[in-house]
DNA sequence: CAATCTGATTGCATTTTGCAATCAGTTGCA
DNA sequence: TGCAACTGATTGCAAAATGCAATCAGATTG
């Protein structure tokens, strides 16, 4: 940690201006990207959905500490919750919501090459057929749910989450019925 | 580290299922990643030209882990070079050629987002223009020059990584002549 | 007023990382 | 023949990151 990153009180490495190095320097450790996940795609806004909703078991003094980070890097804001006074609301900023392509090329990759299950990869399958309308779709629903932008819906369409979480219900069902399959 | 990956001798942990997980165990390092960009942008194979080469200064052990590692998990194969019986070549599988995508989105969202040099975000912005079709086109480059693949380029036609080398090139010569813009 | 829930923080042992130095075998050249 | 340079690594060591368990104080609920 050296050099002043943009400026925020956060300070990164800088190795070098290359996009791809910095954008691993954002993100290059196990446990940003699976918060930010957890926020674009499980709706998740507080510190203990984020800590016990999460599979993978994040410690909480990890996630205090990433949070705090990726706010500092401005990927999160967070605001009071005004139904308790201890409670805080993480919400994506705009440059949050842009990685919504990037999590959609990870998991096409991740699905075709890794053990993933099935059920915890329909979503990925489903986001990149749908594919960047789709992923627009769903970055204008979490600008309207996070930024507090108008809604571009027409009225009565499911919204990209409900699809992504039927489609997820729908082979935990299936799975459930035929357990041998 | 605990079960076993796939079929082969690397174990990673399994913390769950889903593919962005899965995927950040993989690359969710600071220099997996920078590697598999070297190989493929650079198109470096050597240890040394990986060593030498990488603008962020890997350290040689962290290097031969990296590769060993790389290779482990299916993204890299190791020959001998004819030339030099010392001498390894490294080579991109189909597994690492079709990480493409995702370094063209990464690229993307950090040419955005992050604090860039001009020189090394114009191959980002490239990319990034020409879109799947010239992802494509670099993939089955990519698939000529580590799997022995038949070339499908029509003959004369200059190659991604030698458009994408001029453009580097272009923007280094227009910044020496005009060092104060 | 006690139990529970909130978002954390602290201490500590383990693991991972990164730098510097070093290694043995291979090659090129005088 | 001899020796320097180069090959792909490996080793030792200090520092940092990680993960677990325990703890915290304030807010809310019953």
């Amino acid at each position: 940690m050296q050099l002043v990153f943009l400026e925020s009180a956060v300070s990164i490495d800088r190795r070098s201006g290359c996009p791809i190095n910095l954008s691993l320097e954002v993100f290059g450790d196990r446990w940003s990207l699976i918060i930010l996940r957890d926020m674009i795609f499980g709706g998740r806004r507080h510190f203990r959905e984020l800590l016990n909703g999460s599979l993978e078991g994040i410690a909480s003094n990890i996630l205090a500490d990433r949070l705090k980070r990726l706010m500092e890097l401005g990927l999160l804001t967070k605001a009071d919750d005004p139904s308790h006074k201890q409670k805080a609301i993480y919400s994506l900023t705009e440059m949050a919501i842009t990685l919504v392509p990037i999590m959609a090329q990870l998991g096409a990759w991740g699905r075709v090459w890794l053990p993933v299950t099935e059920e915890l990869s329909i979503r990925a399958e489903l986001l990149e057929k749908g594919g960047p309308p789709l992923w627009n779709q769903f970055m204008d629903e979490l600008r309207h749910e996070h930024l507090g932008a108008p809604s571009k819906a027409p009225p009565g369409t499911p919204t990209v989450r409900q699809q992504l979480r039927a489609a997820y219900d729908e082979v935990v069902a299936r799975k459930a019925e035929m357990p041998s399959v």
